[in-house]
DNA sequence: GACGACGACCTTTTT
DNA sequence: GGTCGTCGTC
């Protein structure tokens, strides 16, 4: 242990030496967290703590195995194996399924994920007659959610006063009945959702004190990393589990909370001291991850968020580069200038792929980084977004195994009862579903004697459903004998799935049929690598476990070879780059158009470029674009007011800007408006905000007529230098569209030569190789300077000649 | 009951 | 740009 401790700093050493009480460990980013974490519980081992002993809960699935893998070197293979340390929804789920009998699901349950949630939830909105477009699943979804991870149930929440007047206030006053029919309906069909996990091992503590005393007693120390981003739930549970001992030490940094969406509250680390008066406050404040200047930046802008625990990061590494900031035409041009930027910094250091990251605020702007580092043939890896297991042929399979598992999983049900085609349709289901709702029993239920429910049905649609029950039951009885790699593989066959996808040679169908390969290989290395364990009994159960609790992070499937990573910055907590990439710094976007109500919100998403800048440990660039596309239109964006936030001595703006530095305007708007002035001529003059209203509004009610397409339309429009769009050569009318349309974004041509310079509406500047045809068949070549040779029609593209 | 065409709505972020 | 749900036709 001592030499262990001559890798530690004081604060981590104070930090990890102290065994007797609570602490609380205030992390600032880089400090060596980790680090702290896993040398206290080998520290707590060699002290003679059994690992089984030891709870170590974490935010990822993936920081627990990181974690155990050190553990593993540290100490020793066996004890970090035995060490109960995971997520809070894998480790209470173990609980739970421990304790099946004490919680009322005698035959165990089934995990709904967040997308069977909403399936429940439309399906229960539906059924209650309500409109679907005031009762929102999302937003039903959230509150639900909400109620939950505060441990409120669904009798409490009709009768909190507070909430019903929320819900009231957003014309929604049925949440509560709808909240009580959801819970009834999950517990029919044995299901759980996330939330449950939580809330009922609250339950389970709170009904059955000999139980709570049971793992009282078995963890004796209790660690909880990421401890802002705990709820109220969580709070409870590990509170209740260190009631007696007091023996556990909360990891964590306020200036990271991000998850409050999910109902993380800042509140628990910030009232830890009133939780325990007795607790000891340690701050890890030297980051050894990045440069000076990365660090300073990120403070300037932290220091703009009003409630937070007083702290000084600092960095003794060298000073750095400034960070630079990269302004785009287009969302396009932004990813071409990032893939630029990245071959450039790869050219000159030498850097591995690997060492680049692409950070986001939201999953939809990876599809342009993709197709530009594609483009440019850079290998990448995209985390989140669609997942594997969201995938529709993979959630088939799962269903199966989830039905053949407990037999009254309501969705997995509706999801395989006529996949493939089996002639059980809308008209069926809805017979049963409402027998099922009429006699308050699962589905299944009402399958295995239809009539007995009052179900009308032919003689030839009962012998469908026979077949289907039969098919069901027939691999139920083969869960015990085989393992589910065997399982899936006779699943395939006899269900037809297998005769469905061989059908045709379609792309999606081959697509399918890989997929599906892919996840009998992660069913077949389940099976193998738990057996290598000693493992000789594989239950479903836990397979099924596994996927429904995979996060984004743990999908990483080692594929060879460096990669850049794309992912969000949710998704990046945690992690490290030598270089990082944040994009899309433009106002709706980050900060998010739904944080702009309150200040709690913006702060937080002010924590969340906190968070992002800190992962970068020698180079970090922002980068935001004037125009984007989104929701099927393009539209105009303004820089975001965090590019403000930030120290301007830290920041390297485009070389127009570095020529004047006059006065107090930013930058970016000094960077602007010199750029529009000395080169732009789309427009004659700028025009007011309303006009810009009015052209928008025009653009949607020229939808109605047939011919082109808005984003045409509106990519034409000219944009100033703060985001207004610029007066139009002539005006539109709203009648006759298309002309007017065409008219006002033809290019104008005159003078247009080999050499000249343009400026593209969203290439940007390049400079024209050549000219060949004529008329409506002219083509150019161009070299943009940041989207590389391009050849346009002349007639389509839209451009405005520089010189 | 199956399937294709069209339109509405969409986007935070995730266990 | 993409997904999901609805509607109409076979």
């Amino acid at each position: 242990m001592n030499n262990i401790l001559d890798n530690l700093n004081n604060s981590q050493k104070d930090a990890v030496l102290y065994n007797s009480g609570p602490s609380l460990v205030i992390a600032g980013a880089g400090s060596g967290k980790t680090r702290v974490l896993t040398y206290k519980i080998a520290g707590l081992l060699q002290e003679g703590l059994p690992p089984w002993s030891i709870l170590a809960l974490t935010f990822t699935n993936k920081a627990a195995r990181e974690m155990k893998e050190r553990i593993a070197t540290l100490v020793d293979p066996e004890s970090a194996r035995r060490l109960w340390m995971g997520t809070f929804h894998s480790l209470f789920f173990r609980i739970l399924r421990a304790e099946t009998e004490a919680i009322g699901f005698p035959g165990g349950f089934t995990i709904y994920d967040t997308s069977d949630s909403k399936s429940l939830l439309k399906t229960i909105i539906k059924e209650m007659g309500l409109d679907d477009k005031i009762y929102k699943v999302n937003a039903v979804y959230s509150r639900i959610s909400g109620a939950k991870n505060d441990l409120i149930s669904p009798e409490a929440y009709a009768s909190n006063g507070d909430r019903i007047k929320q819900d009231i206030l957003c014309k929604r006053p049925l949440i509560k009945e709808i909240y009580l029919r959801y819970v009834n309906r999950c517990r029919l069909a044995s299901a759980m959702d996330f939330d449950d996990l939580l809330f009922q091992t609250n339950v389970l503590f709170r009904d059955h004190p000999d139980i709570l005393a049971k793992y009282q007693n078995l963890f004796r120390f209790i660690l909880v990393d990421e401890y802002q981003d705990t709820n109220f739930s969580q709070y409870l549970i590990v509170k209740k589990l260190a009631d007696n001992h007091h023996r556990i030490c909360v990891v964590g940094d306020d200036s990271q909370s991000i998850y409050s969406f999910r109902g993380a509250n800042i509140e628990n680390i910030l009232n830890f001291k009133n939780t325990y008066p007795e607790g000891k406050l340690f701050k890890l404040e030297q980051n050894y991850r990045s440069t000076q200047t990365i660090v300073n930046a990120a403070n300037s802008l932290i220091s703009k968020n009003k409630s937070q625990i007083p702290k000084k990061v600092f960095s003794e590494k060298e000073m750095g580069n400034r960070i630079k900031v990269l302004t785009a035409y287009s969302d396009l041009e932004e990813g071409f200038m990032v893939a630029n930027k990245i071959n450039e910094i790869r050219l000159s250091v030498f850097d591995s792929f690997n060492d680049f990251v692409i950070l986001y605020r939201t999953n939809a702007q990876s599809r342009i980084f993709e197709e530009a580092l594609r483009k440019r043939n850079l290998p990448y890896r995209v985390y989140g977004g669609l997942s594997f297991y969201q995938r529709k042929e993979i959630k088939d399979v799962i269903a199966y195994l989830r039905l053949s598992l407990n037999e009254d999983d309501e969705e997995a049900f509706k999801r395989v009862v006529n996949y493939p085609t089996r002639g059980i349709g809308e008209t069926t289901m809805q017979k049963i579903i409402h027998a099922a709702s009429e006699h308050h029993i699962s589905l299944w239920k009402v399958l295995q004697t239809p009539a007995e429910y009052g179900v009308q049905i032919n003689s030839g649609t009962a012998k469908k459903l026979e077949g289907f029950r039969l098919f069901i039951e027939s691999i139920h009885q083969q869960v015990g004998a085989k393992n589910v790699y065997e399982l899936t593989g006779q699943l395939l066959i006899d269900s037809g799935i297998q005769h469905e996808l061989n059908a045709d040679q379609s792309p999606e169908n081959m697509s399918r049929k890989e997929n599906i390969q892919e996840l009998l290989g992660g069913m077949h290395e389940f099976v193998a690598s738990r057996i290598e364990e000693g493992n000789d009994a594989v239950f479903l159960t836990d397979y099924l476990q596994e996927v429904s609790l995979l996060t984004d992070q743990d999908e990483s499937k080692n594929e060879q070879g460096e990669r850049i990573t794309l992912m969000t910055i949710h998704a990046a907590k945690g992690l490290e780059f030598k270089n990082v990439f944040i994009a899309g710094l433009e106002e709706d976007i980050f900060p998010s158009a739904h944080s702009l109500e309150s200040d709690r919100q913006l702060e937080e998403e002010r924590r969340l470029l906190y968070v992002a800048i800190t992962r970068a440990e020698s180079v970090c660039v922002l980068s935001y674009a004037k125009s984007r596309f989104r929701n099927g239109q393009n539209n105009f964006t303004r820089p975001s007011r965090f590019l403000k936030d930030l120290d301007p001595h830290l920041l390297d703006y485009p070389t127009e800007a570095a020529t004047s530095h006059s006065n107090d305007t930013s930058s970016f708007e000094r960077e602007s408006s010199l750029y529009w002035k000395s080169k732009n001529r789309f427009a004659e003059k700028s025009s007011s905000i309303s006009d810009y209203r009015e052209n928008r509004f025009k653009t949607s009610a020229w939808k109605e007529s047939p011919a082109p397409s808005p984003r045409t339309m509106q990519a034409g429009s000219p944009v100033s230098a703060t985001g207004k769009p610029l007066k139009r050569l002539s005006k539109p009318s709203t009648n006759t569209p298309a002309t007017n349309a065409n008219e006002a974004f033809a290019s104008n041509t005159t003078g247009l030569k080999a050499d000249s310079v343009i400026l593209h509406e969203r290439f940007g500047q390049g400079r024209v190789k050549s000219i060949e045809g004529v008329g409506d068949n002219a083509k150019i070549e161009v070299e943009f300077e940041n989207s590389g040779y391009r050849k346009l029609l002349l007639k389509f593209a839209r451009f405005t000649i520089i010189e």
